[in-house]
DNA sequence: CAGAATAATTTAACATGTTAAGTAAATAAT
DNA sequence: ATTATTTACTTAACATGTTAAATTATTCTG
């Protein structure tokens, strides 16, 4: 845990000290344990992350979905496809504004996401056996201040 | 800031709550600082991140320059014969195995290198201005800390 | 109200992510 | 030593990431 001092000048740091790949490789190492459950389920890693976004946030908007869950706009136009195919979600035309389009989970998409959830929460409980639930929530809480103040309307 | 009990049952946090979203998410807002560079310079961020590596590691087989990178062994293939194209790495094989393929950057790279780093000295900079670098060093030693406990051979 | 500008989404094209199968070299087991 | 197994990497196929262009609906401007 040796700190490295602040780069005074216009030098890198190591990789291992740089946020994009220190926040990546935490990221890795965590889906590597919910990584089996998905496939098992056949659901990719984005499926997922869209039918829990929904599964928060009722029915939204396909913008404020994408930005939910950090897909862009053209892979979430194939993703929903490939969901509607499945009978997971439900998607329709806003008729106060006919550019948008409306997506909530059906029946079957809630069902599935509760179907998961307790293997969902077992992962976790795992890898909160080995962190400690108390640093996760520290490193959330320190996470949730650097969006906050990087978000763009600041 | 409000902390969410941990889960006793087998229920699902919020996404906000969760390490695989909050730590996307957090990517993400990071890299939107860093995008425009890459963008400018003709270089994904996953070229980018492989000749980071390469310019901190020096010679490296291509598996475990996957590993340190967070590249895919296939995703990885495809981007050594751009990066080689490009005259940015240099590629041979294993003198003493002849299964391992083995890179390093090029003096082209690794000018590449050295020419944006500067620039991306600045944006980290003005990350730091916004975050507090005493935040980052803390966010970034919680994640050191949580790689050691979740990798593998533990 | 008509035309211009803006907004939300989709399509297209190429790079990467992901899994499975294939190939070649090294190692283990008879 | 020969065969089988394992290892490192590549290829193939499809899903997603990413940017630019196209499409359709809305809003703005005159």
């Amino acid at each position: 845990m040796t700190k490295q001092p602040t780069r005074a000048g216009m030098e890198l740091s190591q990789t291992q000290r740089t946020l994009p790949i220190a926040l990546l490789r935490a990221r890795e190492a965590v889906m590597d344990y919910f990584r089996p459950l998905l496939a098992e389920h056949d659901v990719t890693e984005q499926q997922w992350r869209v039918m829990r976004v929904l599964d928060e946030l009722g029915t939204v908007d396909a913008s404020f979905l994408a930005r939910q869950a950090c897909i862009l706009a053209p892979s979430l136009t194939r993703i929903m496809r490939t969901l509607e195919a499945r009978g997971f979600v439900e998607v329709s035309r806003d008729s106060s504004d006919g550019r948008r389009t409306l997506v909530c989970l059906s029946k079957e998409g809630s069902q599935f996401i509760r179907k998961l959830a307790p293997a969902s929460a077992k992962i976790y409980q795992d890898i909160e056996s080995k962190i400690g639930s108390e640093r996760i929530g520290t490193l959330l809480d320190e996470i949730e201040i650097l969006l906050e103040a990087l978000s763009p309307e600041k």
